[in-house]
DNA sequence: TAGCTATGTTCATTATATTGAACTATTTTC
DNA sequence: GAAAATAGTTCAATATAATGAACATAGCTA
């Protein structure tokens, strides 16, 4: 987005699929018709704080008003397993494979961890609000989080908030895989 | 949200993250610094476009300075493999199986799909600006989405946009087994 | 046609978001 | 220690978001 939102024609599009007119949603809003008016017509800067209340009376989240210049632009990146580099093999036996381009999305990267037996991965805190999503594919892994441990075999899921101390271990004699979706609560620089 | 959001400890937060003062900010944003303080304290209800202003300083998204109530406390969410159920078989011989449970993250959805010889799991155009990312955990498969095909195999990686018709199958004699997310662009209802 | 209702737009006023400058508080430097 | 610099907070002035009422522009009804 190069520009500040222009939501009103975003606006108008989610009260034209609903039938409401100007005083109904202005009733349901708290916003005055001749707000909304101006708003729909991209003549005002509106408040979040009005915004949000129009979402409200739309029965939509504010995040679905704003999202304006989300891009639209297609996507097909195929990421093969040979052209696929190693980010880094670090001495704990932990090979991660980056299977999403970097700048594919800006709040979600997608790995692959490989664990030789006995290996461990230790993660610094990330950012406040981030959170990993890992699916165990091979083997079996001893998670930890903030003080929480569970053990994870093949199969099994499991999310957690990774903004603190944590870590992924394989305490098993055999290799183990695990799939892991980094989800970042902001958009990084 | 039940209420307006309340940026100011968000930016705050976004701020000190990164070891900026009040005076660079509002260099960067070309926002006042009065501004950013008032904003930061919550005494004002700051414009959607000086919020935007204050986004951009920051290098974030918009979406990330208002989701304020969006917060889900939830940090440790496991999903053992024999607790979860299937969420439907269908005749194609495609079986998903849901990893994230349904309302931990609202705009990400993570599926586990076992495939069986010669099977195909078709599917309708999701929401707009709906990706999809899968990772191929065992056989492989033939991934279609708009016009575009590909054949992946162990351990590739795809990502598409799936808001268009799309179709995953396998088209050879032994099984595969599928990673998927699903990313939805706008929160879901 | 005229009248009537319902839509969305503009007008004048009020409320308040935004600003630059002055102010206070805290740290740094000598 | 005081002076200087840098942090964040309030202040008075201005720009503008937000409002209710008047206005316009249709579509109906008879």
């Amino acid at each position: 987005m190069e520009n500040p939102p222009m939501i009103g024609k975003n606006i108008q599009k989610f009260r034209a699929n609903r039938n409401l007119t100007l005083n109904v949603l202005s009733e349901r809003s708290g916003v005055s018709k001749a707000m909304l008016s101006q708003i729909e017509s991209d003549k005002v800067n509106p408040t979040v704080a009005t915004v949000w209340k129009i979402a409200r009376g739309l029965g939509v989240d504010l995040q679905d008003l704003l999202n304006v210049g989300a891009a639209p632009k297609r996507k097909f990146i195929v990421n093969r397993s040979e052209s696929s580099v190693a980010l880094e093999t670090d001495d704990h036996g932990v090979n991660i494979k980056v299977l999403s381009p970097i700048d594919m999305v800006d709040d979600l990267e997608i790995y692959l961890l490989s664990f030789e037996p006995k290996s461990t991965l230790p993660s610094e805190p990330h950012y406040p609000g981030t959170e990993e999503y890992l699916t165990v594919v091979k083997g079996s892994v001893k998670v930890t989080a903030g003080g929480n441990t569970t053990e994870l075999h093949k199969g099994d899921f499991i999310a957690y908030h990774c903004d603190i101390e944590h870590s992924i271990a394989n305490v098993s004699s055999s290799p183990a895989i695990v799939h892991m979706v980094v989800r970042f609560s902001q958009v990084k620089k």
